[in-house]
DNA sequence: AACCCGGCCAACCGCCCCTTA
DNA sequence: CTAAGGGGCGGTTGGCCGGGT
């Protein structure tokens, strides 16, 4: 029925990547650009498969990442979109732009899902306190005391610290114009629009119920996502209209409408509602607060 | 000091969708 | 129209690390 693993050959190397892996892989990037994953093992002698090749790509490697260090803003951003649109993290990511979806797929694993739970179980009243299907957590709960948040654990390993790969690597990147050569194009990344967006947010209602609480949002989400269909693309390579993955795969180009877009779509529903209420970094610290508040005493 | 346990996160796996021949 | 291939995405795993005992 599905079909057999790419990986299946012998002689691929799995696990961490090392540096000299990740220098030829860029190289090749910057000679070729992304893309065409299939052909880049073959061309670089990397012992890697395609897909490893590309998820290293488009998770550390690329141009623009922001690793680590979630704000407060980018948190209530999270929220609220996982909220809206449920675990669709290449979505979400598409409104995070220096974010990837892997990296605030992990991020919301291990840190706002707890804190959300930690949250709601404060607003509870104890007897409901078991209760968890308001957040729709898919896990039981583990340890019940669950220790305090643990946050930018620090690594020496090399694939932990690849925080600054990316930093390290620009030196190769910057000798090529050819990647980079777009604002906004699809591999530079975190330009514009979380940029935007923290500028633009400036405000908001502090109703904490308000982040928990978007049910009443799906339908617009829905109506949303068959309309536009995520109108917002990031400057990464998550498309999530066809169109442009369209065009995103004739590769290059300017592409974007985005771009260009200094004939800026409106705003879509969906956008507008992030965008003022995506104050929720008040609302993330205000969430914070509460869940100081058992520890104080 | 040694061991155990749990958290974190990079990477893998497998399914799905889209494109192309 | 259909089948095959490639890429994208979400879920899961496994190794490393730090804290606790």
């Amino acid at each position: 029925m599905g079909r057999p693993p790419c990986c299946d050959k012998v002689g691929i190397k799995k696990g961490p990547w090392t540096p000299e892996e990740d220098i030829i892989l860029v190289s090749y990037i910057q000679e070729h650009g992304p893309g065409n994953w299939r052909s880049v093992p073959t061309n670089t002698g990397l012992m890697r498969c395609s897909k490893s090749c590309r998820l290293r790509w488009t998770n550390y490697l690329r141009p623009g990442i922001k690793r680590g260090n979630f704000t407060p803003h980018e948190e209530g951003m999270i929220i609220h979109l996982q909220a809206l649109l449920g675990n669709k993290w290449a979505a979400i990511a598409s409104y995070l732009p220096q974010r990837t979806d892997n990296d605030i797929k992990n991020y919301w694993n291990t840190h706002l899902k707890k804190k959300l739970r930690k949250f709601q179980s404060a607003m509870e009243p104890p007897s409901m306190a078991g209760d968890e299907k308001s957040l729709d957590f898919a896990e039981s709960e583990t340890g019940a005391g669950s220790s305090n948040l643990k946050l930018n654990q620090t690594s020496s390993s090399y694939a932990s610290s690849t925080e600054n790969i990316s930093r390290l690597l620009q030196g190769w990147m910057r000798s090529s114009p050819k990647i980079n050569n777009n604002n906004n194009n699809s591999d530079s990344i975190g330009s514009c629009s979380a940029a935007a967006n923290n500028d633009l947010i400036s405000h908001g209602d502090d109703q904490l119920e308000s982040i928990l609480s978007f049910e009443n949002m799906k339908d617009v989400a829905l109506m949303e996502k068959s309309t536009s269909k995520a109108t917002f693309q990031d400057s990464g390579e998550k498309i999530i209209n066809p169109e442009r993955k369209q065009k995103a795969d004739n590769n290059n180009n300017n592409i974007d409408d985005n771009n260009n877009n200094n004939s800026n779509p409106p705003l879509s529903f969906l956008e507008k509602w992030l965008l003022d209420e995506s104050s929720s970094a008040a609302q993330v610290e205000e969430i914070d607060q509460m869940m100081e508040l058992p520890s104080i005493f």
